[in-house]
DNA sequence: ACATATTTTTAGATTTGCCTAAAAATATAA
DNA sequence: TTATATTTTTAGGCAAATCTAAAAATATGT
């Protein structure tokens, strides 16, 4: 596997998750900030590799061989997120260039130490799970809080809108990633909210609870 | 700075310590494993780029720039093989490999980080000392423990030889890495030593003394 | 010192991954 | 349904890093 089989093994896989059907040239060099022949050129590589089915004019769809690779770098990315996160303090929002360079490292036994040293976590500084040394990824994905109905808990895992009044709105409220917040209630008529956040209770507005990503638990 | 002119520029750096005067095209040919002729090219790029300086048919030598630009390559390579051998419980003789791909991570940050992390090392799991973030090396090399006379000691910072059955013999004895060693007799006629290690004192040949490194104290 | 051996460089090709420009296939819309 | 727009592919090229084969420079031995 080359860095280039691997950035576009793993792009195609990220659009899979997202796109229904198959997955067009013009998408995956949008994606990988490429042109559309280069695209082709690759694709067709992949494909003598067996590790996606293209179709002329059609797009490609990833193979179960392909999908092991690709799901396979996102784990060692997602990995040493978490390495980058907790280890070495990095703050959450620095780390995803690094770790773009770190998921290319080939050796088995690093990640399955790594992963070992990091306590097996299931997912990484953003919230997104962590696929498992055999591909498989757990598909718990991220709500956001307005979705999480009366007397339900989740952690917070991110948010959407980053600004800074919003995150120092946060901060006022001691909501950061790995918070827990129960939602006591939930007015219908505006999506309003109350919560709790360790002792405090409080309300928020839909837009915020818009704006905040949470693992149900 | 690609993968290939920083391995280039390592090699160089390492030639320089070994050797006098100019490094000839046929030595990095031959240390990095690939043909004089591409050695002559990938040396008029780097000459080009004031990394070094290049002679045709004399030979090169590094540049200041060059030199730091290789020190900083051999700093990532030891940090990360004590990160390894320190907290991912790989043994020091395994790491070699992951780190020549970890070495070629770019990020200032990172490092400073990672460094931070390892408690600011100064030798690496081979006892090769580890450059400062100026690409300063201490040079307080290692010498053979058959190098080192009667009542003098040594702390073993590595061994020449690695083989498993050398190393289950130096575990047997209680030698490993940091182990301090003194010398409290040394036969003539045959390089034999009689040294102490902990409260145990042994006979070695000097078959073993010569695949002992240690830096002395 | 001169013939031979060795080292080093040049010339020309190859592979990978990318590009541009033009052609071909497919989609859309009046 | 036919013209137009969009998407995708093909064709031809480029840069990096390598290679082989041959030429040029340097070193060596008697």
């Amino acid at each position: 596997m080359t860095l280039a089989e691997e950035n576009y093994l793993k792009a195609i896989f990220h659009l899979e998750l997202e796109t229904a059907g198959e997955i067009s040239t013009n998408a995956i060099a949008e994606r990988m900030d490429t042109k559309p022949s280069s695209v082709t050129d690759m694709v067709q590589k992949l494909s003598e590799k067996k590790l996606l089915i293209y179709k002329r004019y059609k797009g490609v769809s990833l193979t179960e061989a392909g999908r092991k690779v690709a799901a396979g770098v996102i784990r060692k990315h997602r990995l040493w997120e978490v390495f980058l996160v907790e280890k070495l303090n990095f703050h959450w929002d620095e780390v995803h260039e690094i770790a773009e360079q770190l998921e290319h490292i080939q050796s088995e036994e690093l990640i399955t130490r790594l992963d070992q040293f990091l306590g097996s976590p299931d997912f990484d500084p953003h919230g997104d799970p962590i696929p498992d040394k055999h591909g498989v990824l757990k598909r718990t994905e991220k709500k956001l809080l307005s979705e999480i109905e009366k007397n339900q808990q989740g952690i917070c895992v991110g948010v959407k809108e980053s600004s800074p009044e919003f995150l120092q709105y946060l901060d006022k409220k001691k909501v950061s990633i790995g918070t827990k917040i129960t939602v006591l209630g939930k007015e219908f008529f505006d999506g309003s909210m109350i919560i709790q956040v360790f002792d405090d209770q409080f309300f928020i507005s839909k837009t915020v609870a818009e704006n905040i990503y949470v693992q149900t638990i």
